[in-house]
DNA sequence: ATAAAGTCTATAATTTAAGTATACTTTTGA
DNA sequence: TCAAAAGTATACTTAAATTATAGACTTTAT
């Protein structure tokens, strides 16, 4: 149930980019500041953003002072999205995938007791997946961080 | 988020070895047999079983009217235990494996947001698949097939 | 014009998954 | 006692996916 190198660089590298700044503006950063301060190999880090920005979550501009940024506000971008980008669909087994079904090849899938189960399974992270924006994320880290001050 | 194959054919084994049969006992069950019921590639199930059997959730008899049987009573093989020996960890990182932990690199572990959330996520998985045995699936396939017999 | 950025595509290196092969041991029962 | 039925053990192969690197190109600000 592992999550691949390239989704975990992709979720890290778009925390980041949701963290807010003082202004209220998405901030733009540079493939190689997420690179350093993630340590994520920025050739790597360059196709991943540029898958999330081909499926419409990033933005991005070239040239001097360029960088990627959120295309969305970070409250509307759910992990959930991000991690199928990248990795695929979240089911376990792919019969129980609402984004890509396909059969299993059980006799009869509404007896098969491992989809039974593992429906239950792709239910309980896509709940947590697609019920956590990017902004929660961050809102939680700050909650973190209040409590460890004290 | 995937569930391997050598996991998946193992799950469906485990859950067929442990069907009940009209006497208590453990039914005992060729790999012969599994591999015709399940459709699973004979020579790849006998090292996933061999496997099972020296994590102890199996015996095994040899010879002429030999086979698997499970090695405990069905309500006390969890489908946690089974993914773990054929498929490894849960957690989709490995900074929040209960199991095998290993860092993952961010600069502070207490604060990353990729393992707040990753941590729920594990323990959501944890939860179905720990808290559910070989009986509970039987048992729910048997209210299913109530069902659908109205 | 030049340097700083992203774009695009190819390819290399490594690992993992999935499946096959083969030689062996144990047990039963004709 | 020996042949057949079963599991044991390990090695090997193949294919695919993952992870990463390389290089030539485009855009933009100054």
């Amino acid at each position: 149930m592992r999550l691949s190198k390239r989704g975990e660089y992709g979720l890290r590298a778009m925390i980041l980019m949701a963290t807010p700044t003082e202004d209220g503006h998405p901030p733009i950063v540079q493939i190689k500041e997420i690179s350093q301060r993630e340590k994520i190999p920025a050739k790597f880090l360059e196709q991943i953003l540029l898958a999330l920005k081909n499926a419409g979550m990033l933005h991005s501009k070239m040239g001097v002072g360029g960088g990627y940024y959120l295309a969305r506000p970070a409250k509307e971008i759910t992990l959930g999205q991000i991690v199928r980008v990248l990795d695929g669909p979240l089911a376990p087994v792919k019969c129980v995938s609402q984004m890509a079904y396909e059969p299993c090849g059980c006799p009869d899938e509404e007896t098969c007791g491992l989809r039974l189960v593992m429906s239950d399974v792709r239910n309980a992270i896509s709940a947590l997946l697609d019920g956590t924006s990017l902004a929660d994320v961050n809102n939680r880290v700050d909650k973190v961080r209040e409590m460890l001050k004290t």
